[in-house]
DNA sequence: TAGATAATTGAACAATGTATAATCATGTAC
DNA sequence: GTACATGATTATACATTGTTCAATTATCTA
């Protein structure tokens, strides 16, 4: 149901009016994008944003109704470009917990790469919460996370009594998290804090030690 | 470390400087209270707070940063005023289960009577996150449940290989993501959440049931 | 009492985000 | 192709937030 990236066939079927939206909301984009990448996310400012792309900031504001909408753009673009390598990855893995943990590294390398706007985004995204139905539903990673622990009930490592989404929006906060301490901590790895996570994902506080009953 | 609730003894010995101040604090807080029950909290501006207090605007943001800030002001207080009961139920628990189960219940009672003003605060308090080094740090929350889990390994309920700092920073992401979904579902009875959120914490998504080693 | 220190005030400022009327480009129906 | 509806863009104004600064007032300290 989400956006999909767009074939040629698609563009031409679109309509010059979608065409040229849809090219605006790239340029905005990029025009963005550079100016962070220049002077830093926190300077720059969407009046600065408009000018560079020569459009009112209203028109500006008409795409992307704050700042960090504009990161969201980038990052879902990311995703959706990535989502076939992570998805065979997970599928590759010889069991759930593998699989949650080369898709978890491969997430964990791209916030290592985009390090200054992982907060801005993590906090948009949440304070957006209240609309969508979950915090993190457009995010490509909780349909994935579903997915696999669905794959785990069956499979039974996962306790088949507790509801799917249920577990899956705790993994998803338990991974939010998890990014925010490795924002505090810079001499953190956020891949080695993922394995940490999963551990207790799956064990709990018990840690897998059976209490004599 | 944190502020505490003031004695008649401590105000005497403050000076009329840090006497004034804290009068101030109050009764902007209070006046911002008054407004928020009248109109609805996002109805109210930080002008109508300082006219209604009769102040310049610059005094009330040099006491309160932000809007939300006078919320964490209110919520603050009533968890000193609340300290002492909350931890003594925890104390008198037979096990850590239930005294988790106990602190969480009270704290469910509070957020219902509150609801309003949950979501600004919550989102106020993790923005704020990147300076306090953990986002929840000056809730009363998070010290108790580091103790608990601290007990919780002495009683050999909680593994000792996981660091309680740890452990506690994981509880509290679960509750944070517990009380959005609960916020987000008008339906759900948070104190019902939170028993199974407990039962997550302390087993994982395995649930308690060992795979055949 | 004198001088340091902190709080308050009023004013201006930069930026966000919303709203509106006018204008221009595109789509659709005839 | 013309006519009309619809969507997008622009310029502008507006309310609000949050910061800054110089001038003033109140408190503290020596």
């Amino acid at each position: 149901m989400g956006p999909k990236l767009l074939s040629n066939a698609d563009q031409a079927q679109m309509g010059r009016r979608e065409r040229k939206r849809v090219q605006t909301v790239q340029h905005l984009a990029e025009c963005a994008w550079n100016l962070f990448e220049q002077i830093g996310y926190e300077q720059v400012t969407m009046e600065a944003i408009a000018n560079a792309a020569d459009v009112a900031r209203g028109t500006l504001y008409k795409h992307f109704p704050a700042k960090e909408a504009l990161i969201a753009y980038r990052f879902r673009q990311d995703q959706i470009k990535h989502q076939a390598i992570v998805q065979n990855a997970a599928l590759a893995a010889p069991n759930i917990f593998d699989a949650f943990m080369r898709v978890l590294r491969m997430e964990a390398a791209y916030a290592e790469r985009n390090r200054d706007y992982i907060a801005p985004y993590v906090f948009y995204r949440l304070s957006n919460a209240q609309e969508n139905a979950n915090p993190f539903e457009n995010d490509s990673f909780a349909p994935l996370a579903l997915a696999l622990i669905r794959q785990g009930q069956v499979d039974g490592v996962i306790s088949a009594e507790q509801d799917a989404q249920s577990l899956a929006e705790k993994l998803i906060f338990l991974r939010l998290g998890t990014m925010l301490r490795w924002l505090r901590k810079p001499e953190t790895v956020l891949a080695d804090m993922y394995t940490e996570m999963l551990h207790f994902f799956f064990h709990g506080a018990e840690g897998g030690k059976r209490k004599i009953p």
